[in-house]
DNA sequence: TCCATGCGCGGCC
DNA sequence: GGCCGCGCAGTGG
C-alpha cells in the first residue's frame, strides 16, 4: 500500500478506536506496535501518543512528541540517547515537506473507563530539536500544531 | 510472563 | 528494480 497522508475515509477527529489492531485495519495507523508510521523518504503519515514516553507534552494547541528509541520498557525512563533512526528521520522529513500527520492519542474513555485510541486530527511538524530529556539523556523533540493553526503561525509566533 | 506480527531498511542478486 | 532476511517496536492476548 502506498503511503496515505491526511484523513482516512470518513473518520473525523474525536473518533475512537479500541486497539492498535483496529487502527491498523482502518488504515489510521498501520504499524502494529511502532508509534511512528512512514518512512524517511516520504515522511510520517501518522503517530500515536501512548503516554509512555516521559518527555511528551500534549496541550490544546501544541504537541511535543518525543522521538523513538532510548527507552527502557521496564522502567519507562529514557536510558540511552536517541539517534536519528529511520522513524525519527521520517518526522524530520515531515517538517521539510509540510505534509499533515495524523495524530492519535491513547486516552481513558469516560464512562467505560477503557483505554481507547482517539483520533486528534491532522497536525504539522513545525520544528524539532535535540536536547536532554527528564532522565538526562538525549531525545528528539518534535513540535506539532493542529493543521488549522499551522498556517497562521508560520514564521512568526 | 512471554512472545507473536508487520514494516522499513539494507544486502544481494 | 525486486526479493529476502533482519531487527525492532508508543501491543496485547
Amino acid at each position: 500500500m502506498p503511503p496515505h497522508f491526511g484523513h482516512i475515509g470518513s473518520y473525523l477527529p474525536g473518533d475512537t478506536f479500541a486497539s492498535r489492531l483496529e487502527l491498523r485495519l482502518t488504515g489510521m495507523h498501520r504499524p502494529v506496535r511502532a508509534g511512528i508510521a512512514g518512512s524517511q523518504h516520504t515522511g510520517a503519515e501518522s503517530i500515536v501518543l501512548s503516554q509512555v514516553y516521559e518527555d511528551d507534552v500534549f496541550s490544546e494547541d501544541e504537541i511535543i512528541y518525543t522521538g523513538q528509541g532510548g527507552r527502557d520498557p521496564k522502567t519507562g525512563h529514557q536510558v540511552t540517547s536517541q539517534v536519528a533512526n529511520d522513524r525519527n528521520l521520517a518526522l524530520m522529513k515531515s517538517q521539510e515537506t509540510g505534509q499533515p500527520v495524523r495524530v492519535i492519542r491513547k486516552v481513558t474513555d469516560e464512562g467505560s473507563g477503557a483505554q481507547v485510541f482517539r483520533y486528534e486530527g491532522l497536525y504539522r511538524v513545525l520544528s524539532y530539536e535535540y536536547g536532554l530529556g527528564k532522565s538526562g539523556v538525549g531525545v528528539w523533540r518534535f513540535r506539532l500544531v493542529p493543521e488549522r493553526l499551522a498556517a497562521g503561525q508560520l514564521p512568526t509566533a
